[in-house]
DNA sequence: TAGGCATATGCAACTGGTTGCACAGCATCG
DNA sequence: CGATGCTGTGCAACCAGTTGCATATGCCTA
């Protein structure tokens, strides 16, 4: 399992209450590991329960309390020895797939429709990492080492999109070719 | 949920048994939706609850006798109301990418040498994708309309393994490049 | 001042999937 | 004759993650 760790790189990185985490999980780390808030609370009790972090009451001013996280050095120790395992490569699970072989069964139009739909949103995605690449590492020749994990991800998002969007386009060019040249 | 719809495509297809479509699983249909056998009679069972598949016992000789399962109209419907709903993109989920962003909080080498085995596992499905691609669609410009959805499935393994080999090698420049040219 | 929104934490119930085990028929090999 | 291995079906316990709800502070606006 990946969130515990996930958790303690974003830690490690920068300790935060659970709100933070499950913000940042809204944006940069969510971009390849989602987690929900209720989620995150629940890892972190059982985190702090196995004193991977420890946690802080701090008072806020205009703002309820909030319990901030800090990553321990137990912490630290399993975060280097998690590395140091290898991870398997995850298998690819798409529903998309499934559905394109259900395509004697179902319904071709619908389902060109929804390629549409699925290019736009890689389009999209893609344009925000791009933006987020020129935005953070103006010049990825240079990177600071504490950068080039971030770079790297950023990448494979770049590429993996870049992917999606040319799988969407040879699927809309051999489905609609038949109908002759479709809009 | 997408098993369900995954097995009515392979029922739809041909009419089979819990340990055929485990083993089908294994292979074509497994490549982008994994299944183990206990989850599959699981499955089957509800199915069949809701009137998706019906199921006959069969006698064999030599072996166990086996429980064949055919898609009804109600399974066929269900495929067919499927398909033609939008199927959310799904988010990536990589514990790969967390490990890249844990890179200097963890143990480089390791990393490195789990990025080349990752390349060659990508290169061996690869390879695989693109015999099985030689081997049952010989001739990919005069397609049956049946043959479609395989083949489209079967270009989107092949290019998210080409991407998943060119983002290690990215990775690998990047890392081994510090160290002067490493083996 | 009531309602909506952002901040902040958390529980309970459920679901999809994994892991581990059980059991049975039959074949083949040593 | 026993061990191993493939075929074949299934249960039980567990785990990660989702959905829905509860609760509280304090701001801003209608």
């Amino acid at each position: 399992m990946s969130l515990e760790h996930a958790i303690l790189v974003s830690l490690a990185e920068k300790s935060a209450s659970g709100y933070d985490l499950a913000r940042r999980f809204d944006a940069s780390i969510g971009h390849f590991w989602k987690a929900s808030h209720q989620q995150i609370y629940k890892v972190l009790g059982r985190m702090e329960g196995d004193s991977w972090v420890s946690s802080q009451l701090v008072a806020q001013e205009g703002r309820p309390d909030k319990k901030v996280y800090v990553i321990t050095c137990a912490g630290r120790d399993e975060l280097a020895a998690w590395t140091s395992k290898s991870t398997p490569v995850e298998p690819l699970r798409s529903e998309f797939a499934v559905k394109l072989r259900a395509l004697p069964f179902g319904d071709a139009d619908a389902i060109v429709d929804d390629v549409r739909v699925r290019r736009r949103a890689h389009q999209t995605q893609l344009t925000y990492y791009e933006d987020s690449a020129a935005r953070f590492y103006p010049r990825p020749d240079e990177l600071a080492s504490d950068e080039l994990g971030g770079w790297l991800v950023l990448r494979g998002g770049i590429l993996a999109e870049q992917t999606g969007i040319a799988w969407c386009e040879e699927i809309l060019q051999r489905l609609t070719a038949s109908d002759g040249a479709e809009r």
